[in-house]
DNA sequence: GAAGACCCTGAAGCCGGTGTAGAGTCAAGC
DNA sequence: GCTTGACTCTACACCGGCTTCAGGGTCTTC
C-alpha cells in the first residue's frame, strides 16, 4: 500500500501522514526499491487511531501517551482513564468560558442596532471601555 | 511613558506590545535620545481596545478591522456589526462543536469503569473502533 | 563603580499541520 | 519509444499569536 492509498483509507492528507512519521507517531514505513513508502494494514490502523483522538480534539501529546499504552496491552490502563477525564474537564472548561465570551459579544452586539457614523457607533465606543475579560482560557483551538 | 509602564497599565507584556508595533496594529512610537520608546495616553488608549477586543477572542485581522473604523469616525459603522455578528456566530458554533465533542468523550469513558490491562480497556478499544468524528471545527484556539 | 532592573534588536520556537519547489517514478495512450 | 499526467520523494517556508532567547546597551540605586 503506497502513501496515496493510506491517504484515501484513512481521510488523511499525505503530508499529513510523513508529518506524523517525522513526528514519530507512527513508525518509519518501509521503503520500496524506488524510495516509496510502503504501508501495510497495521499501519492504516494505528493512522486511524490517531485520527479518531484528533477527531476527539486531543493534543498529539495526548495521542502519544494513548499509543504507548497500545503499544504495552499488559500494563494497567488507569492513566487512560486520567487521560481522558483531564480531557473532558479541558473541553466542559472550554465550554464555559465560551458561553460567558457569547453573552459579553451578544451584550456589546445590542450596543449597535443601525449602522450610523463609525464616531457614534455604541460596539466601537463598548470595545474602548471595555467589558471585564471573557476569553483567556485557550489551550488547544 | 516607557514601554513597561504601557505593560503594566494595560496587563500586556512587553514582548507583545512590540509584536503589535511590528504588525501595524499600534503606529511606532517615537524614540527617546536611549533609543527608548516613548508613548502616550492614546496609545494606551489603542492598546486598550486592541486587548479588549483579545479577550473577546476575536483574531488580529478582526482586530485591524475595527481599527480602521475607529480611524474613520465619520465612515458607516455598518461592517462593524456585521463583523461582530459574524463573530458570534463563530463562537456559537465552536460551542455546538464542543458539546458533541462531550458528548462522544463521555460516551468512550464509559467503555472503561475500572483499570484493568491496556489490552482490555474499553477506552482504547473504542479509539480503534472509533464512533464518528465531531472535532473539526477548529478556527482560533 | 557595581548591582540589578529596565530597554534594545534579531532570530528561533511553539502547535498541528499546509503549501511550495524541484526532482524522480510509474502507467497508459499514441 | 515518447509523451502526458498522476503519483511520490526531500527539504524548506508559512500560518497565528505570541513567547523565549541571545547578546547587548541604559538607567537607577546604593
Amino acid at each position: 500500500m503506497r502513501i496515496g492509498a493510506l491517504a484515501a483509507a484513512t481521510s488523511t492528507p499525505v503530508e499529513t501522514i510523513r508529518f506524523y512519521e517525522r513526528e514519530g507517531l507512527i513508525p518509519a514505513a518501509q521503503r520500496a526499491a524506488n524510495n516509496y513508502r510502503q504501508y501495510t494494514p497495521a499501519h492504516a490502523e494505528r493512522l486511524a487511531f490517531i485520527r479518531h483522538c484528533r477527531n476527539l480534539d486531543m493534543t498529539l501529546d495526548e495521542v502519544r501517551s494513548l499509543l504507548r499504552f497500545k503499544d504495552a496491552p499488559a500494563e494497567d490502563c488507569g492513566e487512560v482513564n486520567a487521560l481522558l477525564d483531564a480531557h473532558i474537564g479541558h473541553v466542559a472548561q472550554r465550554i464555559a468560558e465560551l458561553r460567558t465570551l457569547e453573552q459579553h459579544l451578544k451584550t456589546l452586539r445590542a450596543q449597535c442596532r443601525t449602522p450610523q457614523p463609525s464616531n457614534d457607533c455604541g460596539i466601537l465606543q463598548g470595545l474602548d471601555a471595555a467589558a471585564p475579560g471573557a476569553g483567556k482560557g485557550s489551550r488547544q483551538r
